[in-house]
DNA sequence: CGAATACCCGATTATTTCAGTCGACTATTG
DNA sequence: CAATAGTCGACTGAAATAATCGGGTATTCG
């Protein structure tokens, strides 16, 4: 398991995929803009997270992406298995040969610690995100159509 | 929070120290050859740690590194707090306008993954993976100083 | 003493990953 | 057809990781 920023700005991606959800396909300009995140890299993520199936894409005018799933079929965990290719916490790959004849010492820690990550990150899910961040803005709903409007938030 | 390699070397190194407890110093030579470290690198990683009071040091003939604490009062998150420097998971340092004016979206998302993350790493000691590894080793052959003690464990 | 041991420390290097860029391409819409 | 927007591969700069090197200093022991 690896958390790095790669993780991050694809979780956020797809959050502010999730915030439009049913609201036609996104373009990742779109996001590009909102969320600060280069668009070509962008497109990288996002080529490897619909390869994943994570979400659709919509060629053409009009186009962009869409979640392929519902709201709370995603979690985190899902999201950042996509975009951070699978790197065996256990440095031996399972193999359980790592260290001389025997597994290395920190096998079942590693293995272990993975495991708990993942629980607490396949815990969440996008709904509960997407339910928290519209909490978060207490006037803020996103009227319908107008998905990128300018929301004035209070304090 | 980062999870690397870095941290498992120190995490496998500390490990290495702990199961030889009581014995004395343990040099790093020793700890490079047991665990395939390299040497200069290990050298770094006892640095910090040393610097972060988790280790003892006793130079010239006969020294090396004594663990500075109880087993049990040492966690797998202390050991890599020491290694590997705090590299704040919001993105914003905390200041909490990560985004325009707001905090990003995911701010709490990964503050909140970053205390439950802790919260097992510090709920891991090291005594806990002594009394593990020494569980493991069923017919346990530890020629040097005979460091753990014959456990037989069966499953 | 002086040689061997082993920690100490800074500088340097190589490799990998991250993050971003670029250019060309394909599918779709109007 | 032109504009939009995803698709793809290769490429780049910057940073972190992992490792190396070359000198130190403290300590022990013959």
């Amino acid at each position: 398991m690896r958390l790095t920023t790669k993780g991050r700005f694809a979780v956020t991606a797809m959050l502010d995929l999730a915030l439009r959800h049913g609201k036609g396909p996104v373009t990742l300009a779109g996001i590009s803009e909102r969320q600060d995140i280069s668009l070509s890299y962008l497109e990288q993520l996002f080529g490897k997270l619909r390869r994943h199936h994570l979400v659709d894409s919509v060629r053409g005018p009009g186009g962009g992406y869409t979640l392929a799933k519902a709201l709370d079929a995603v979690s985190v965990a899902d999201i950042i298995r996509a975009v951070d290719e699978p790197v065996d916490a256990t440095q031996c790959g399972g193999k359980e040969n790592c260290h001389e004849e025997h597994r290395c010492m920190t096998h079942d820690l590693w293995a272990n610690l993975n495991v708990k990550i993942y629980e607490y990150l396949d815990s969440v899910t996008l709904a509960e995100l997407v339910a928290k961040q519209q909490n978060k803005q207490n006037i803020a709903k996103v009227p319908e159509g107008r998905v990128g409007a300018k929301v004035v938030a209070t304090f």
